[in-house]
DNA sequence: GGGGTAATTAGACAATGTCTAGATATTGTC
DNA sequence: GACAATATCTAGACATTGTCTAATTACCCC
């Protein structure tokens, strides 16, 4: 990840750059995913934002996370058919899924090569390719 | 897909290799996803199941998908956050899936390859790799 | 055919996410 | 700053998908 600073100006900035006008709670929810810059379920984003005072609502969340993918300021991760995480990272780059712990972890962009794409049908463009790489423990998992 | 006819006989012997005991459930069940080839979520399934008469419950198509999963029947399609989609075929393969039509498509697994894997932790192994490709109407979805 | 086990069932329950209508905040204009 | 117009936020009802439980039913083997 390069360093960015996330005070309150850039988050500010950041939102702006994406037309999002940059409410209070909207910026205490990007604050939460980009100083982790972890794959956060809406759940989790919700139990962080209102840690110290209850002050977002459940709705707003899942406007907000709604909002920020339309607008191209994250990007949902398909890993585990029970809830959608959150990626704060939109540059290109691929996942790898510990089905084990669950846990999520990046696959830098250039190191991932996929050759041999299949031509499309007429008219259809390329939206994305989301590749995840499923891993567990050799040993089977921890009971 | 490879020719194979799934009358009741080899539906039963195909159960059987997995250690699956062949139900009369499970039978329509295996025989929907099966004789049709398609990447279904278990309410079509449940719906198809019980068209002419309800004979299988709710319960017993999730518990059944479930078992398929896990004993390597069939495979689960994860692109659509709403619900999971049962693939019959679990050769090596990948999937195209339509974002504006919800339509699932499989890429031959020779035609895709990836390059590049990064090592994994220690006593780690991988499960599987699954690519998806989104595409859409390069004119955009139809309103 | 009887007894033991496995499978199935209806319906309650749980979790995630969406919707609605009213309240609140924000913005631009004077 | 005050106002109006618009955008956003909220609580809680609702929808959907999937799981669980306890009781019933089917299956299998002797």
């Amino acid at each position: 990840m390069k360093a960015i600073s996330y005070d309150r100006k850039s988050l500010i900035a950041l939102l702006r750059q994406h037309d999002i006008a940059p409410t209070h709670q909207r910026l205490e929810i990007a604050h939460v995913l980009f100083s982790r810059g972890q794959h956060l379920s809406a759940d989790q984003i919700l139990a962080q934002v209102n840690e110290r005072h209850a002050e977002t609502s459940k709705a707003t969340v899942y406007n907000t996370l709604n909002l920020f993918c339309q607008r191209g300021l994250i990007r949902e991760v398909l890993v585990d058919p029970r809830r959608v995480f959150y990626d704060p990272n939109t540059r290109p780059h691929q996942h790898i899924y510990n089905i084990d712990t669950g846990e999520i972890t990046d696959i830098a962009a250039d190191a991932l090569q996929v050759t041999g794409m299949p031509e499309l049908p007429a008219g259809m463009v390329t939206e994305g390719v989301d590749i995840i790489v499923r891993i567990r423990n050799a040993a089977g998992p921890v009971r």
